[in-house]
This record gives structure tokens, C-alpha cells and sequence, in this order.
DNA sequence: CGGTCTCTTGACGGAGTTCAAAGCTAGTGG
DNA sequence: CCACTAGCTTTGAACTCCGTCAAGAGACCG
């Protein structure tokens, strides 16, 4: 079978049926996006109209703080959705960007065709129930992990939950997602 | 019509549509559960087996941290669906407890019948999926909140946010949420 | 090689925690 | 309906984790 998307298709149809002919349905209604490194998907104040699924590379969704300073607030790689959930509902300005950390290849797929896209495919439907369940969860998760871990333990837990996560994204942006500023990450590094 | 649930079918229809008969078929699917002050869904160590709809009172999910602290991560009150996603995806124990903060009534939805009520009820894989896309951009604008406010900006920006809850819900708990000591936070009420 | 990001070092300060104890409130049972 | 008590909130003092600032050392890219 011949598609533009192969890691999007084949991550899909772990979780439901979808025929050769039902894909070709499905690429009427998602758009490519090849990024370059520091490149964007959306800038902060404007409105959020895609999900994004990440073929390949990473993305990072960050705000700018009261200091001007880039907080980080997700990372996304292979297999995973992102985008301002809030801004999409909405379609209000997002207080967000978007940011490929490396040459990324995404799958966008346009919000204000997604009733009409599960009318078409109702299982698409489902997949994407379960992609936002699992993500709610992976939220969770990390509330959860803010509210038990010292920022010294923070940083362990994610050195060693995400060791391959370490040789791709920059110490300070790691530093930022984990809520320390890179001086202090510097000092955690030194300690072990 | 004539339902045991009034204000959850309501709920859904608000998202969806539901013949009085779909109703009927729904109901199969659902548990009423009437808690006293205090009373427990889930206790620590449990699996979780339903995604929990608050139709009147009030909910809240923590768990124990390193000091025995019960540590709150999520409220829920009246139209808003509480579950510990991970633990019901994974059917694993869970970390945390759900408790009701005061006298509350709740559906419970059976989570391993859930794939079999939306093939019955396509449209409620549709209400459920808006649901988890709802509590998800809750979750980021949560996470997004604990990174780029101060401690006491936290608390006022609660206080001004959901003064409803300020009343409902003991001090101590909300502190817990809010990620802060009863007695920090009793210093900064004093403030105002 | 030059310049701009990125990471490290160290001194200092303050927001927020910890601990202990007293004061208050509301729920329960008599 | 009152009194008792357990649970909740407040106070204050000591302490500490972690952020801030400033300056220097690498590292990466054109």
C-alpha cells in the first residue's frame, strides 16, 4: 500500500480498522509538515487550527513567563499528538508556540474538519478517544510527579525514565520542562 | 421522561443526541452511587474500574506522599467526570484515592463495558471523546498555571477563579492542591 | 576563526517549608 | 440542644532549597 504517512497510518490501525481505500478517505484531511529545526508550527496569539502527530523528530510547546523567559510546558516525539487543546476548543489565540527542537516530520490534521472527517471514518472517532485518554493520563501522571518529586528528584526520575530524551534536547529546555532554571540543573549534574 | 439520572443524561445531551430510548439503554451501562461526607470510591491500591460522573457534591483525588501526606490533585465537582486514567487503562492499581468532600451523588460508568456501550451508542464515543479533550486542556492549562505563577499568585488567582470552592472545601485540602502548607497559606489569607 | 548560543561556577538572598504549640470550629453523641 | 472532642486553622521562629545575578568557559556554526 502506497501512503505519504506510513508511521501515521501504521499507528492508527494499532487501534482500529482502517481499509487502503479509508486512507486515501483520511489523507483528504491532513495536510504534511516538514520542519526545520527551530522552526514553527504555531507562534504564540495566534489561533490553534491542527493537532499535530509527530512522524518523526520533536516538537516543544513553550509560553513566555513574566521574565520573558521560554517555559517549556510538553515535548512531543514519535507517535504523539500535541497541540493547545484550550486554543482548539476555543479557537481563541493561543498563549503558546510550537517549536520543532530538530528536523521533524508532522502530520497535521485541520480541527475544523475533524466532525466531518469522523462522519466519514467514525473509527476515527474511537482512536482519537484514545489518544486523548492516554494522553489525560500522561498529564496526570505528571501533575502527580510535580506535586511528589524535590526538583533534585525530578531531574533523576527524568534522566532515567528518558535517557534518550537527554542526547536530543538542549539542557536548558530540559531544565525549563522540569520547572529549575539551567544554574541549578548544572549543580544537580555535578552532584552525581 | 424518566430517569435515575436527570442532571448526567441532561449532561450529554447538551453534547449529543439520546432518544428517550437510548436512555433506557444507556442505564444498563451505569451505577448510581450516593457517598456520604468522607466516604471512598477508590482507596490506594484498588484498580479502578469506572470513569465517575459528579451529578451533585463534590470529589477529590491524592494520594500519600513520601511524608504520609495526603497530597490533592484534582477536585471535581457537579458536570465533571473524575477517574484515575492510568489505572483504568492499564487496570493497575492505582496510586491514588477518591474521596467525597461532602455528601455526593455519582454514575459510575463501568470502564471494561465502555467498548460495548459505544457500539450500541456510537454518539457516546463522541460525547466521551469531547469529555477527555475537555479534561485535557484542563490538565495543560493546570500545568501551565503551577509553572508561571508564585505560590501566593496561586492562591489568589484560585481564590478569585473558584470562589464557590472556598466555601465547599476545607482550607487544608486546597492548600494540598494548590501545592502549598496550610500554614503558608494561612499566612497569605492574612495578607489580604 | 569570530560570534552567538549554551553550560558552568559561586556568592547571596528570599520565598516557602518545617516544627511545635495554641486557638478555634463543627460534627457527634448523649 | 448542649458539651465534648477531634479535626482544622493560625502563629511564630528557625531553617533550607532553589532562584537570581554576574562572569567566565565551552561548543557549535557559518
Amino acid at each position: 500500500m502506497s501512503t505519504n504517512y506510513p508511521d501515521f497510518i501504521a499507528h492508527i490501525r494499532r487501534y482500529v480498522e482502517l481499509s487502503d481505500q479509508e486512507v486515501k478517505v483520511l489523507e483528504k484531511y491532513v495536510q504534511p509538515v516538514e520542519l526545520k529545526r527551530r522552526e514553527y508550527l504555531i507562534k504564540e496569539g495566534e489561533v490553534c487550527r491542527n493537532n499535530y502527530f509527530v512522524e518523526r523528530g520533536c516538537l516543544r510547546m513553550f509560553f513566555y513567563n513574566d521574565k520573558m523567559v521560554e517555559q517549556t510546558t510538553q515535548f512531543a516525539i514519535e507517535t504523539w499528538w500535541l497541540s493547545d487543546y484550550f486554543s482548539l476548543a476555543r479557537q481563541s489565540p493561543s498563549e503558546y508556540s510550537i517549536q520543532a527542537v530538530e528536523r521533524s516530520f508532522v502530520v497535521a490534521v485541520d480541527y475544523s474538519l475533524q466532525d466531518k472527517l469522523f462522519s466519514e471514518l467514525p473509527q476515527l472517532e474511537h482512536y482519537f478517544r484514545i489518544m486523548m485518554q492516554r494522553a489525560l493520563a500522561a498529564s496526570q501522571l505528571r501533575v502527580k510527579m510535580i506535586y511528589q518529586l524535590s526538583k533534585e528528584e525530578m531531574y533523576t526520575h527524568f534522566v532515567s525514565s528518558f535517557p534518550q530524551f537527554f542526547q536530543r534536547v538542549p539542557q536548558y529546555m530540559i531544565a525549563s520542562y522540569l520547572g529549575l532554571t539551567p544554574e541549578y540543573m548544572s549543580e544537580l549534574r555535578k552532584r552525581r
